[in-house]
RNA sequence: GGGCCUAUAGCUCAGUGGAAGAGCGUCCCGCUGAUAACGGGAAGGUCAGAGGUUCGAUCCCUCUUAGGCCCA
């Protein structure tokens, strides 16, 4: 009998070592080796992971996705399907070379050049396999069960061959071509930054010199273009000034020259001027100036003209637009169109070309003051004024960007972007705006620059020769067999710089010996091959057969449908025009307390370790899985405290019922504490099996549909009705001494209700439920699973569901609220017993009689009266919603008062034996002292008094030993007691 | 300028074509064998504004305003 198979439980729980314990435990047992040995064979759920980029420790943002994927794995594990979890680290890049360069303190491309192209990469390399060593440490923290031995490398030779053969099969479609174009460029990084780069964080608000030109018109004395900029190193670059043909301009007369501008523009002038004459824009066409910086040798022989354009902006400027084809994406395009020539000032660090005069080798920010002080020389310069506008900046390393015309390498969108379209529909959208947004992109988006002047990164397998033809080398083995030289020296590397360049082939149209262009691929290549790359796509199309389409992705959504799920969407399209995912989940963007965007400079972020060991990861979890994820999460320690104060009223409930279970020996598995759940007579118990087998419903359904965000709800809902109204209403039955069938009908049940509880909550909370599945489960059976997370979904017992009590139920919670109302109106509190209360317009009151006596407990009230208006007299307080109506008889006489007394005198009672630390089954002797009238009433309830508070005498003197003594008053009176553990 | 999203209590957010909700905060009260907890009650909302559809709109439609994200 004195076997206590339950473990005590402390009355608060710590949360944070509570979770360094269970991740020792899982640790040792490889668990997730288990489970993935348990569903083998099963039918399949294909998860992809979008990879991480493996450069920095990761912040509270990953953890928030991290968690959706930990979430579904570990459901669909639960539902019995087949899973790979096998995460993925993005690897290649510019993110990882802007590092290393800080890392090594280099300020250029000359710096890594000079320090070895070789070594540069294998300090890439290095950094990614720390950090992703890292984020698996922090993944693991979190609670995530992943294979991480087989997480997938994005610089990986199985991925890097994959877009190979990808970008084969593009040039095999003709659409991969080399375009000369304006681009965005980075002078620090030396590259180009791709239209994917720039959207989001490539933007800052900055403030430049907005410069206003006068350029003299020729063959008109004093007459002058009045021109504005904000680029002043383009204006090396000018050879045409435009004019939108429509609008209407001016010609003024000021300060003894003569000015044409935009008429809505005329409060750019500064000081007196008279209006000449309107002109259209159109009537200007053609017209000849003279440009700025004549002396140059680029500029000479060049026309300067007046040209159209729609684009011309009246609402800045001067309505006359400088034009450097060199140095402008429209402006390249414009001239394109009126066969302009163009001018390229600068070298790919920003720096002018040598045959720029004095402006040789100056950068084109230190270029801005020899640049005025030229143009005021040439009296070109109206005015200067500091303008603030939203210009692009590198989204790594904050440089300005200038524009640069650069040969680049490009995938066609022309036919691909409208089978991508196509594509995307196929995918189930979460939310459902997401293909909304995933098509405007499509649509707007331009060809796919997927090359850049950099190091570390795909080695694009694209070979250009002399004579302009150029090839697409799909796979390792074409390389070999086309290679002519170099082939040894690259064997036994990654197809990486600098070794794979050392392979040169033989030009297939002059038979010139050709290299490899140096450009590295654009990293959305890297991150949108994984559907195929991951899955073994070019040696074992079986295996990929039976994982693709993938079931489900989850990423953080503004910025991913540009990058990866664009990158996805538009391999598969190429590869297989069909889509990688089946579903697409997003979430939105991690905030602090305030809204505030988290930043180093401002101090406000919170770094994933410290909020792992500050407020455990299941709250974190908790948090992620509660929020709706289609709105920012504005997260901090304040709601950190505000879930775990949720969550410990479950402990409670834990707590509650070991508690008991241990003093009462309860062992679910042996033969004389089991009562079959469908023989369940109370009332109570009944309920609760009906609430928990609605729950796994209702559960089920919303993880089954991605609505992972309901799950908390419910699960809330449903521990307050646990907590609040199941184990307050059942107290008693676990109190009392009786081992009989009420009692183990409620042990049976609540341990039922438990258990099944944490397995619904276990996807979210792995080590909470853990925790208390070792102690609820593991301790008293050895046939179980030895983690919680080996086992399998809870099922619905449909047998148990009863709507009738749950509505029986509901209606007489209403009733109690009511009946608390009137008590609270009337200020009479619960302790003191009432004689009755009066309900009326109760319908089919027969319903309600079984529960009758839950209201006499809870209300602490002699007797209840259904819809019977003829017992109420005066004294009695009236309560009244939707449509009930409660009278409560306040009428007190000395038997209640002394009732009342007794409730009172046991308390405090109750309390000094928690005061003094006895335990709740130790037996006590009562001393007292006290005037007559009590000594008669407590001699009067002697065997009521002793059984509640465990005591085994009762004596009317202090007591000589004693553990604690104390004077309590209770209304008029005061007694002396003294308390002795026996 | 265009696309998408959001607007509900002081704060954070649920919610529904049929008499407005939760948590936190505030103020009262209670409980005390789950107790460094817990329970009950109250105050607090023209459900952003204006139109429309409807017997009925916070919900559906249109417009406006404000905020967020994306694109130009």
């Amino acid at each position: 009998m004195e076997e206590r198979k339950f473990l005590p439980v402390p009355p608060i729980p710590d949360f944070v070592k509570i979770e360094h314990k269970i991740l020792k435990f899982w640790q040792k047992n490889n668990f997730l080796k288990k489970l993935m040995e348990k569903n083998k064979g099963k039918k399949k759920f294909s998860f992809l992971d979008g990879p991480i980029t493996a450069n920095n420790p990761m912040g509270v943002h990953h953890a928030w996705g991290r968690t959706y994927k930990d979430v579904v794995q570990r459901y669909k594990a639960q539902k019995g399907f087949d899973q790979r979890f096998q995460n993925g680290f993005d690897c290649q890049g510019l993110w990882v070379e802007v590092e290393v360069e800080k890392e090594l303190g280099f300020k250029s491309k000359r710096d890594i050049e000079k320090f070895g192209i070789d070594k540069f990469v294998e300090k890439c390399k290095e950094r990614v396999l720390k950090y992703s060593k890292i984020q698996t440490e922090q993944s693991i923290r979190l609670g995530q069960w992943m294979d991480w031995e087989n997480s997938y490398y994005t610089m990986s030779d199985e991925n890097n061959y994959t877009i190979w053969y990808f970008l084969k099969k593009c040039h095999e479609h003709g659409w991969i071509y080399k375009g000369e174009d304006v681009v965005p460029w980075c002078p620090r990084c030396g590259t180009a930054i791709s239209q994917h780069e720039i959207v989001t964080e490539g933007y800052k608000e900055l403030t430049h010199p907005g410069l206003y030109l006068q350029f003299p018109l020729k063959g008109k004395e004093r007459h002058n273009l009045l021109v504005w900029t904000t680029t002043p190193w383009t204006l090396t670059a000018n050879v045409a000034c435009a004019v939108h043909p429509d609008l209407v301009y001016v010609l003024i007369k000021h300060n003894d020259q003569f000015y044409y501008l935009l008429k809505d523009r005329l409060n750019v002038i500064e000081g007196k001027y008279e209006i000449v004459k309107e002109i259209l824009g159109k009537e200007m066409l053609n017209w000849e100036y003279e440009g700025p910086f004549n002396f140059l040798p680029v500029q000479k022989g060049v026309k300067h003209i007046v040209i159209p354009w729609e684009g011309v902006s009246a609402e800045e400027g001067t309505g006359i637009v400088h034009i450097a084809p060199g140095c402008g994406r429209e402006d390249f395009l414009l001239g394109k169109e009126f066969s302009l020539k163009v001018i390229s000032p600068i070298d790919e660090e920003g720096n002018f070309l040598d045959n720029y005069d004095i402006l040789s080798k100056k950068n084109t920010k230190e270029s801005e003051e020899i640049i005025f002080e030229l143009l005021k020389k040439e009296n070109k310069l109206y005015k200067i004024e500091k303008y603030v506008h939203r210009y692009p900046v590198c989204w790594r390393c904050g440089v300005e960007l200038v524009f640069r015309l650069v040969p680049e390498w490009y995938i066609s969108m022309k036919e691909l972007r409208y089978k991508i379209m196509e594509v995307a529909k196929q995918v189930q959208w979460i939310p459902s705006f997401g293909l909304e947004r995933e098509l405007d992109w499509l649509r707007n988006m331009e060809d796919w620059l997927i090359s850049k002047k950099r190091y570390w990164g795909l080695a694009l397998p694209i070979y250009e020769c002399e004579c302009g033809f150029f090839d697409v080398i799909g796979s390792k083995e074409e390389l070999k067999e086309r290679a002519v030289e170099g082939y040894e020296k690259f064997e036994g590397h990654s197809p990486h710089r600098p070794w794979i360049d050392y392979v040169k082939i033989k030009c297939l149209k002059c038979g010139n010996i050709v290299n490899r262009i140096p450009d590295v691929g654009n990293p959305w290549l890297d991150a949108g091959i994984v559907p195929f790359s991951t899955l073994n796509y070019l040696k074992d199309r079986k295996y990929w057969e039976e994982w693709y389409p993938f079931d489900f992705a989850v990423e953080c959504f503004p910025g991913q449908f540009r990058n990866w799920f664009y990158a996805i969407l538009a391999m598969a399209t190429v590869l297989e025009n069909s889509p990688p995912v089946k579903t697409i989940f997003g979430y939105a963007l991690v905030k602090d307390e305030k809204g505030e965007d988290m930043h180093k400079s401002k101090g406000n972020v919170i770094w994933f370790d410290e909020a792992a060991e500050k407020m455990g990861a299941d709250i974190m979890r908790w948090i992620f899985v509660s929020h709706n994820p289609f709105e920012n999460l504005f997260f901090g320690y304040k709601l950190g405290q505000e879930t775990k104060r949720k969550l410990l009223t479950l402990w409670n409930c834990y707590s509650f019922f070991i508690t008991y279970a241990r003093i009462d020996n309860f062992d679910p598995k042996r033969k004389e504490c089991q009562v079959a759940l469908e023989n369940v007579k109370n009332l109570l118990d009944k309920w609760l099996l009906s609430i928990t087998n609605n729950l796994i419903k209702n559960v089920d359904k919303a993880y089954n549909n991605y609505e992972f965000n309901k799950v908390p709800r419910l699960i809330e809902e449903y521990i307050e009705n646990l907590s609040n109204w199941y184990i307050r209403r059942s107290r008693r039955r676990f109190w009392k001494s009786q081992l009989d069938y009420e009692k183990w009908s409620a042990y049976n049940t609540l341990y039922y209700a438990l258990t099944t509880l944490i397995k619904l909550i276990a996807p979210i909370m792995p080590f909470l439920s853990e925790e208390m599945y070792q102690n609820l489960v593991v301790r008293v059976d050895e046939e179980a699973w030895r983690s919680i997370h080996l086992n399998d979904f809870p099922e619905v017992q449909e047998e148990l569901i009863d709507k009738d009590i749950e509505e029986r139920m509901e209606l007489c919670r209403k009733l109690v609220f009511l009946g608390r109302a009137a008590r609270e109106k009337a200020k009479i509190k619960i302790r003191q017993p009432l004689r009755k209360i009066i309900f009326l317009n109760i319908p089919d009151k027969e319903k309600l009689e079984d529960l009758v006596s839950l209201i006499i407990d809870e209300l602490n009230i002699k007797e209840v009266i259904f819809n019977e208006e003829k017992y109420i007299e005066k004294n009695f307080v009236r309560v009244e919603e939707d449509n009930l109506i409660a009278f409560l008889d306040i009428s007190l006489d000395e038997d209640l008062l002394w009732e009342g007394f007794l409730r009172e005198f046991i308390h405090h009672i109750q309390i000094l034996r928690k005061e003094a630390g006895f335990e709740i089954t130790d037996r006590i002797i009562l001393g007292y002292k006290g005037e007559k009238k009590i000594e008669e009433v407590i001699k009067k309830n002697m065997e009521y008094i002793k059984n509640e508070i465990l005591a085994e005498e009762i004596k009317e003197e202090i007591l000589e030993i004693k553990d604690i003594e104390r004077k309590i008053k209770i209304k008029d009176y005061e007694i002396l007691v003294s308390l002795k553990r026996k």
